[in-house]
DNA sequence: GGTGGTCATCAACTAAAGTTGATGACGAGA
DNA sequence: TCTCGTCATCAACTTTAGTTGATGACCACC
């Protein structure tokens, strides 16, 4: 795995992830690469999404490197990665907060149906849910100080 | 807010998660919505991308449904949102679970503490945080079809 | 009622993504 | 060398995303 744009890519063309994906994260007992007949009849069969092998071909050369949300969205349900991996490299960096602040959340251990409704929330709603965190976070702090004196 | 973006996210259409994304999303002081000669002319200058009028309508109505990689770049960098936001409903969600959280951490250092607050309370307070939140957006809701009739 | 400006909507066009079928290069037998 | 099969490549076609310019509804303001 010379090249590794899962991890730090940095510049690399649509044509060179898809390549990578093929090589590197071919399903179905992680199979070396196929022909892109068999590539796009897996992807097809798999997804629902009808794909065809000079499709394929266009995107691992770069003949075309503009694919319609449906071919990303086949693609990447295909290979078990997030349609994100297609965007830019600017944009991977600017979401890196976000994946960091969404691990937070993660052990924060809030449950599904309160994270939806905080999303369609307004700015000063959000302001109020934080308030209300800070405030209790400090009740129990002092509730347990209060315990252990 | 017509169209409920945390209610029936399963089945959320492009259209409206694009509509979500102008009406609660919409950067520079988080202006209300525009007219789409003015969104698009706003997209088109913050992301080099060209995008017009046209194509904003088609989106926002569902009369495309299907946009290209370029396009969804342009709107997810616009937005501040990763591309993923477009994808399928699973990983939308967990996207969702990003802005929430992005927005959580966003402006002020108060937040972040209560970030910070939330991962160090008891499962007890977090899910009377979760309730909190529930109820809130339950409550702006209301207020806002109120306001609406 | 009349006039003017704004803006969503649409029809007609352009461009390019994706498909289909053909071709030719290449390797493996015989 | 000849033949056969495979497969990347390509050209021609279809489809549709995205653009451009026109139209008419709507809302002021007089």
């Amino acid at each position: 795995m010379a090249d590794d744009p899962g991890t730090a890519n940095s510049t690399r063309s649509l044509a060179a992830k898809i390549e990578w994906l093929i090589q590197n994260r071919w399903p179905a007992g992680s199979r070396p690469p196929k022909n892109n007949v068999e590539a796009a009849a897996a992807i097809s069969e798999a997804t629902g999404e009808e794909l065809s092998s000079t499709t394929i071909w266009k995107l691992r050369t770069g003949r075309s490197d503009n694919p319609q949300l449906k071919t990303l969205k086949a693609l990447a349900s295909f290979f078990g990665i997030p349609i994100g991996y297609f965007g830019d490299d600017d944009e991977a960096e600017a979401t890196a907060a976000q994946v960091a602040a969404s691990s937070l959340v993660g052990e924060a251990g809030l449950n599904r149906e309160a994270l939806r409704a905080l999303v369609e929330m307004s700015d000063g709603g959000r302001q109020l849910v934080a308030d209300f965190i800070i405030s209790a976070a400090r009740l129990e702090r002092g509730r347990d100080q209060a315990e252990e004196a």
